[in-house]
RNA sequence: GGCCCGUUCGUCUAUCGGCUAGGACCCAGGAUUUUCAUUCCUGUAAGAGGGGUUCGAUUCCCCUACGGGCUACCA
C-alpha cells in the first residue's frame, strides 16, 4: 500500500505572492488531486523582519480566486497544525539541541559584524567565505572553544546562533524528480545557521522539521531552493528520518519576457502586463500593482496559461480545464529549463476562453460594466455579436450603440460613401423595412438584397450608409443581425433621425 | 569568483537513437466577409560551438561558450 500523496505550499509572508509563487501552487495543487492526496498551505514567517500586513490573506485569496484551494492550512485548518511557523516555535528547539547532542551542529557566538569582516577580508585576497569544516577551527564558536568557555559565554547570555555541522568532504546525493541525480559535495557547501540569535530558527531548519511533522510525501518548490536541497537532505539524515525523506522536485523558473533573469515586479510595469494574480496595495508605500484578475482575465485563462508554462501535456491540446489538467499533469512532463513569459499568449489564452462562454454567462458578466438597463436576454444577445472580437470582457463595453442611438458618425464613411441619392435609397429602404412583420435577421438581409437587385444596386453603395446611420460606425458585426437586435422600431427610428441629419 | 542547474523556430514547446525536426503564440500572404473581427488555407523561422560513442545523433558522454539560480543570523 502506498502513502498518501501530501505536498504543500510554504510561502513566506513577505508581500505579494507573484505568479511563479502561483505556478508553484498550481502544481502542488494538480499532482495532490491527481494522486488523489491532500494540498497543505503552510505560512513560513520564521523571519519577523520582513514581515508584511495582509502578505498571508493574499495568498489565500490568490488561490481561492485561481480555483486551486488548499484543503488543509492555514486558513482551514487540519490534523497537523498550526500552519504557520511562528505558532510553532515551540517545536523546533528539540530538534536543534538532538542534532547539538549527536555533534551534527555547534553553537556559534560571532557576531554578524565579525562575519560581515571575515568576508570582507576574504574577498580582497579574491576568495569567498563560507563558515565552514575548516573555518569554523578559527571561530568562535562551540567545536573551537573549550566546552567551560562555551558554558560560560551561554550562562553569561551572551548571544549565539546554532549552526548545522557539515562533514568536511562528502558526496550528498539526492534524486530530482524533474532533474535526475543532483550530487554536491559538502565541501562546497557552508554550515548553515539552524537557529538565529532571535531565538527562532530559521527557514531551512523550520523547514524540514514541519515537512516531517505533517507527513509531506513530495516537495515541489522553485529552482531556487535547487542549492540548498543537499543541505536539507542531510538534515532529515542527522534527524533520523532519512526512510521518510519527502521526494524532491525543482521547478523551472519563470523569466522576464526580453532580456534575461528571473521575472520581478518590474517586469510588469515595464511590459504593462501584471505578475500578481490579484491587485496588490503595498502598505507601506501605498503603490498599487496591478493584478490578473482586475485586469479582466479570466482564472480559467490564468491557470491554464500558467500550466503551460513550464509543462505540457505531450499532446496538441493546448485549452485545459482544471479537471482536465488534473488528469493529465505529470511531473515527468515538466520541463528543465526556465520559461520566458510571454504576456501575448496569456491574451491568448483569455480570448480563448471568453469564446468558450455561453451567451448568457457573458450577459452577466458585461451587466455591471455597463451604464445602461438592459434586459439580461438583449445582453446575452449583444455578446453574441461580441464575442468573436473581444479578449476581456470589457472590450465588450466598447460600442454603446447597442444601448443608444449613436450622437456621433464616423465621417470617413460619410464623406465616401454619402451620395446624392443617398438619402432617397434609405428612404425606400426604410418603407421596405416597414413591411417585415418578423423583424429577424433573415427577413432583414433578404429584404434589403431583395431591395439591392430590383434597384440594381451594389451593397457597398447602401450597406455603409446603413450601418453608419444606426451605428455610428464605418465597421463591425454583421448590420442585419443588428439590426434585427436592436429591432424593428429602433431600427427605424435612428434611420429616420438619421436621415434628417445628413439629408 | 565558487557551486549547482540549464541550452530545439523571436516566444512556449514536441521529439525519450532513425527527422522531410511537429504544434501553438506572434508576424506576413491568400480565401471568406458590405466592413472590422472570426473562420479556413499558406508561408517565414530552430537543434549554441567543438570533440567523441554509434551503422546512424536534436536525442548518450566530454569540453567550450552562453543563460539562469544560489552564494545572509531572507525565504
Amino acid at each position: 500500500m502506498s502513502e498518501r500523496v501530501r505536498v504543500r505550499f510554504a510561502p513566506s509572508p513577505t508581500g505579494p505572492l507573484h505568479i511563479g509563487g502561483v505556478r508553484t501552487a498550481l502544481f502542488n495543487y494538480l499532482f495532490a488531486k491527481k494522486h488523489g492526496g491532500d494540498f497543505i498551505l503552510r505560512i513560513e514567517d520564521t523571519d519577523q523582519k520582513r514581515f508584511v500586513e495582509g502578505a498571508e490573506e493574499y495568498v489565500i485569496n490568490s488561490l481561492n480566486w485561481a480555483g486551486i484551494p488548499h484543503n488543509e492550512g492555514q486558513g482551514v485548518g487540519g490534523e497537523y497544525g498550526p500552519y504557520k511557523q511562528s505558532e510553532r516555535m515551540h517545536l523546533y528547539k528539540e530538534y536543534a539541541d538532538y542534532l547539538l547532542e549527536n555533534d551534527k551542529a555547534y553553537y556559534a557566538f560571532d557576531s554578524s559584524e565579525e562575519l560581515t569582516e571575515a568576508r570582507e577580508r576574504s574577498q580582497k585576497e579574491g576568495k569567498t567565505f563560507a563558515y565552514d569544516s575548516i573555518t569554523r577551527q578559527y571561530l568562535k564558536n562551540s567545536t573551537s572553544l573549550s566546552a567551560d568557555e562555551v558554558k560560560e559565554r551561554i550562562d553569561n547570555g551572551e548571544a549565539y546562533v546554532i549552526r548545522m555541522k557539515l562533514p568536511r568532504n562528502e558526496e550528498v546525493r539526492f534524486y530530482d524528480e524533474i532533474r535526475g541525480w543532483v550530487i554536491v559535495n559538502t565541501a562546497n557547501m557552508d554550515d548553515k545557521v539552524l537557529y538565529k540569535s532571535d531565538g527562532l530558527p530559521t527557514y531551512h531548519l523550520a523547514n524540514i522539521v514541519d515537512d516531517h511533522l505533517m507527513k509531506i510525501t513530495h516537495v515541489i518548490r522553485g529552482e531556487e531552493w535547487l542549492p540548498s536541497a543537499p543541505l536539507h537532505v542531510l538534515l532529515y539524515k542527522y534527524l533520523g528520518w532519512e526512510d521518510s525523506m519527502p521526494k524532491f522536485a525543482h521547478l523551472p523558473l519563470i523569466l522576464k519576457p526580453d532580456g534575461k533573469g528571473k521575472l520581478s515586479k518590474r517586469d510588469g510595469v515595464k511590459g504593462g502586463f501584471p505578475v500578481f494574480p490579484l491587485e496588490w496595495k503595498d502598505p507601506a508605500s501605498g503603490e498599487i500593482s496591478a493584478g490578473y484578475r482586475e485586469d479582466g482575465y479570466f482564472k480559467e485563462a490564468f491557470v491554464n496559461m500558467l500550466a503551460f508554462l513550464g509543462w505540457n501535456p505531450g499532446t496538441e491540446q493546448e485549452i485545459f480545464s482544471l479537471d482536465e489538467l488534473v488528469e493529465a499533469f505529470s511531473l515527468d512532463r515538466v520541463g528543465k529549463s526556465g520559461a520566458k513569459f510571454d504576456p501575448v499568449k496569456t491574451k491568448w489564452y483569455n480570448e480563448q476562453f471568453l469564446r468558450m462562454k455561453s451567451n448568457e454567462e457573458l450577459a452577466s458578466l458585461l451587466k455591471p460594466l455597463i451604464d445602461f438597463e438592459v434586459e439580461d436576454g438583449y445582453l446575452a444577445q449583444v455578446s453574441e455579436l461580441l464575442k468573436e472580437r473581444a479578449v476581456f470582457v470589457s472590450d465588450m463595453t466598447e460600442d454603446s450603440f447597442y444601448f443608444e442611438a449613436p450622437t456621433e458618425f464616423d465621417e470617413k464613411t460619410i464623406r465616401k460613401k454619402w451620395k446624392e441619392n443617398t438619402p432617397s435609397i434609405i428612404e425606400a429602404m426604410i418603407a421596405k423595412f416597414e413591411g417585415i412583420q418578423d423583424f429577424s435577421s433573415e427577413n432583414v438581409e433578404v429584404a434589403f438584397k431583395q431591395y439591392l437587385t430590383d434597384n440594381e444596386l451594389g451593397m457597398g453603395a447602401v450597406l455603409p450608409n446603413f450601418r453608419v446611420l444606426v451605428t455610428g460606425k464605418g465597421m463591425g458585426p454583421s448590420m442585419f443581425q443588428i439590426a434585427a437586435i436592436l429591432g424593428k422600431e429602433e431600427t427605424l427610428n435612428r434611420l429616420k433621425s438619421g436621415l434628417q441629419k445628413f439629408k
